[in-house]
DNA sequence: AATTTCACCGATAGTACTATCGGTGAAAAA
DNA sequence: TTTTTCACCGATAGTACTATCGGTGAAATT
């Protein structure tokens, strides 16, 4: 029933994990504002005191909190990159670019509420993270658009470049919170949807009817 | 320099509504944590405890904010139905339906912000009012779809029908931040690339291909 | 075996906020 | 004019949380 003895340095990293844990949950079910030491503590199995072993304070929690989602959301990433690669480039790689990021989201809902809450709360400490990784997320989307062949020459064209990429997170975010809230039970159905809106954008992608031989 | 001397209904009727001013203020620039009774009776010029004199208590407060927001957002809601009503039914009508809710929203970024962040944080007590909010908007823009001739037959149809305008909702709320923040300057640019997304989920009203002669 | 380290504990000082209470003066009612 | 009403005030009790402190025992070190 009880496991190994634990060394002192394990038991301490263990505490430390479960007070990281305690606070990703009592984050995702209450909100910043449920996110008191008191309740951490508890939840961790230690006491309120004791909390202050592992973080010099309450702001120290959440930075680490958001140093474990970056690490969680650059793997998430990397391994979407992987999987593209892998995948043949017919008609479900463009699916699958839709499907990788809604199966990462599925995996780690709790983070995904999370940032998605903090992206818009100027009273969270986790802002700055939220603001940092969408920005990020954007870029990748629209370097990925690029490649595919979208005109980047002018400013206008970088800015409406970042638009189609802001928008499609946005449309992934709102399926994901969707497919969360049970509204829309079945991934494929929502890829299909994502698939649809794509076809929006990717219809300014079309050869250019006027060779470049007019005057302007 | 002072104006008219006011009767005492009209000067408490001014008080209240100084406090709501101030909470939305408030709420929008430290987000549900910064909200205090210190801060708004301080912000609207009276002590802390006179607050008590016009909400029973802070919920109330968040109750009287949730009818405000509610009331501009139902008198947007017809405000953008009339305009589109009197365009002419030609391409102009189809950008007015993106840029319509844009320029609302434009209107009363502090209410957008605040609704926004609500709609995703269970400790906000306007979480409530936020996702019927979205709910309700999502059921207007799906009843409109449908008028445009999309397929309603299906539990799928109805499904796929609420999940494109859940994905219009997003589009617009993403550009509106966007715009916001000062990314995308020009609304008429924003307006573009919704329309270009919006190429997308029309083409699935397209004619059938198969005029129902075959067997299934 | 003797000593040191340290993760955890209970107690508590300090801080910020909510909500109540009795008092006050000017507006409103009589 | 006299009386009543009431929006606002300062003071304060009560609550919830943060962060610190000295103490304890078992693990780790010597």
């Amino acid at each position: 029933m009880t496991g190994t003895p634990l060394s002192r340095s394990e038991a301490k990293d263990l505490t430390r994990r479960r007070l990281i844990r305690a606070a990703f949950a009592i984050l995702d079910e209450e909100g910043e504002a449920g996110l008191t030491t008191v309740k951490v503590a508890r939840a961790a199995g230690i006491a309120q005191s004791s909390f202050y072993v592992h973080f010099k304070d309450r702001q120290d929690l959440l930075r680490a909190l958001g140093d474990q989602a970056g690490e969680r959301l650059r793997a998430t990433m990397r391994e979407a990159r992987r999987r593209a690669h892998e995948t043949p480039d017919d008609g479900e790689r463009h699916r699958d670019t839709f499907r990788i990021p809604l199966e990462a989201i599925r995996r780690h809902p709790e983070l995904f509420r999370i940032g998605l809450r903090a992206r818009h709360d100027p009273s969270s400490p986790l802002q700055d993270f939220a603001v940092e990784s969408s920005a990020a997320y954007r870029a990748h989307l629209a370097a990925d658009l690029a490649a595919m062949g979208f005109p980047t020459g002018t400013e206008r064209d970088r800015r409406r470049l970042e638009m189609i990429a802001d928008g499609i997170n946005a449309l992934t975010n709102a399926m994901a919170v969707g497919h969360l809230e049970g509204r829309y039970p079945d991934l494929e159905e929502v890829v299909d949807v994502l698939v649809a809106f794509s076809k929006g954008y990717l219809w300014l992608l079309r050869p250019p009817r006027r060779p470049l031989s007019e005057t302007e």
